[in-house]
DNA sequence: ACCGGATATGAAAAAAAGCAACATTATATC
DNA sequence: GATATAATGTTGCTTTTTTTCATATCCGGT
């Protein structure tokens, strides 16, 4: 259960539940902050109601006990959100909220890429892409085909042959006319998209190297020769959305840095060129990153 | 005190805190959700200390108790997921620099945008989303066009109705077609992509309400009526991809977050109904973020 | 109106959890 | 090696939570 559906619960039954419910459903959205830290007796005075009861409320909800009810609770404001509050009250404090929410999260899942990350491999792959004479990524669902594109985007400008599919029958058509020289990326965050999957059965077996980013225990991770491991834990919080999409972003950079590195100076030939093409359509302006 | 610098200082105490203070961090890190739940009692005795030692532990981590201590906990699952949080590896010179370069960037934009965020404007900007009968969102330029698609994926899983263009000819027509309705998302890092000022110049004409994304001194930012300011300072290092992607993602993030809370609790409904419709695709596993 | 059964609520006691005061042990310092 | 200080443990008490059992209330059928 995510921790929104709590809140969810608990407005229903603010509505209507039976009096005990509805007054502590009251009490509790009135002041969700303190309820996530008081204890069953303040709770039951200020509802006017009983101990047990607050604690069979509790169940109700669908939580172990009171202290799996705090808890969840806990989470809720740890996000915060509008219709959390009392309008008036807090409107500086939730937006704080949500700046705090996304950077965190987004920060914790940098963090993790950074601490989790094998730069063997990625000094590996970085090797790979080098050396093929054709790179393909395909990616499918809204994260993983942002990171298809993003991955083109990144490594075209060194000047590294590479297209990104985004498209099912588009994979697996391009599987089907890959030979030794190409370089597969499989990106999938559940690691369970059939197009992926099969695009990855079919292009190793006609001798391309395959490499994912994915869910390391997944299906797409057993059928290629290496696996970046990339993890969208589900979000308990429906609003925001997902941090795993820095990781992947990091990822990638990580892969695209490597692998310019690797290639030396002459990959600073690709950017001055695109550069250069860009320079009729802006006004020239030399600091600027190259192409927007 | 965030409540992620609990585990800063957790990982700082495993290193080089006393003896039971190691053990407990150690406990607590390698199991969070765990230790989040956990009893005193049980704690200590996996951490094979006594009681009111792991009392000790948490008021010396700045909580008022075990009970405080299990929120901070708790808020930090709901933030950075059920994430596991794995000792950072020991790596060699040039990897580090590499993964240090890469997280130092994107930390440090994502920082200024923090800092530098109007949330006035965001909700603003969030509650024309939510009046508009339909929103575009144009980009051009890697990053710019990653930002549009971006937008456009985050938004409309909330039943917002919203279609991107990264192509400046679609962007010249679908401006022409705007009205009193619409609402016109301008992002461009350079604030110079000519298909997107004239697309904002025209969508203006015929009524449109314009919102930029973009450089606040910049030829664009003066044609609408609301600028998100959002700068992409020249990257010194050329081998790295420019960092303002993550600045841009954040900004996204704030919108489609505020939008959500805006809308209310009705967006689980298009969540909901999204996550229907994979379910036919892949295996049904409640707990996956919706669409990869 | 009255009855039987279901449901909701409360009182009291048992169980569990958390905490404080003091005791002990380890460590550092001279 | 004595002493002071910090770190940890033991014990028992308080608070919190849950369980058990009793009571009240509601509701449809007679």
């Amino acid at each position: 259960m995510t921790t929104t559906d709590i809140i969810n619960r608990l407005r229903i039954w603010a509505a209507d539940g039976s009096n005990a419910e509805k007054r502590l459903a009251e009490i509790v959205l009135s002041d969700i902050e303190y309820a996530s830290k008081a204890s069953i007796a303040d709770l039951a005075l200020r509802a006017g109601v009983s101990e047990p009861t607050v604690t069979r409320f509790c169940r109700a909800l669908g939580c172990d006990g009171i202290r799996d009810f705090k808890f969840k609770l806990a989470q809720v404001l740890a996000i915060g959100g509008v219709y959390l509050f009392p309008e008036p009250l807090v409107r500086d404090e939730r937006d704080a909220r949500i700046v705090g929410a996304i950077a965190d999260g987004a920060a914790n899942a940098m963090q993790r890429v950074r601490d989790a990350i094998d730069m063997k491999t990625v000094n590996e792959v970085a090797q790979h892409v080098v050396d093929a004479g054709q790179v393909y990524v395909f990616g499918s669902g809204g994260v993983s085909s942002m990171g298809a594109v993003e991955m083109q985007n990144r490594l075209f400008r060194l000047g590294v042959p590479i297209v990104a599919h985004t498209d099912g029958q588009m994979q697996r058509m391009t599987a089907a006319v890959c030979d030794k020289r190409s370089l597969v990326f499989a990106i999938s965050a559940s690691g369970q998209a059939a197009s992926i999957i099969e695009s990855v059965r079919v292009a190793r077996q006609y001798g391309a190297r395959t490499i994912t980013i994915t869910h390391p225990e997944s299906v797409l991770a057993k059928e290629a020769e290496a696996c970046l491991p990339f993890v969208i834990p589900a979000d308990t919080q429906l609003y925001k959305p997902t941090s795993g999409r820095y990781a992947l972003l990091f990822l990638i950079d990580l892969i695209a840095m490597t692998t310019a590195e690797l290639i030396g100076p002459s990959v600073l030939e690709s950017l001055r060129r695109i550069r250069v093409s860009l320079s009729s359509l802006n006004t020239n302006d030399p600091g600027r990153p190259i192409g927007d």
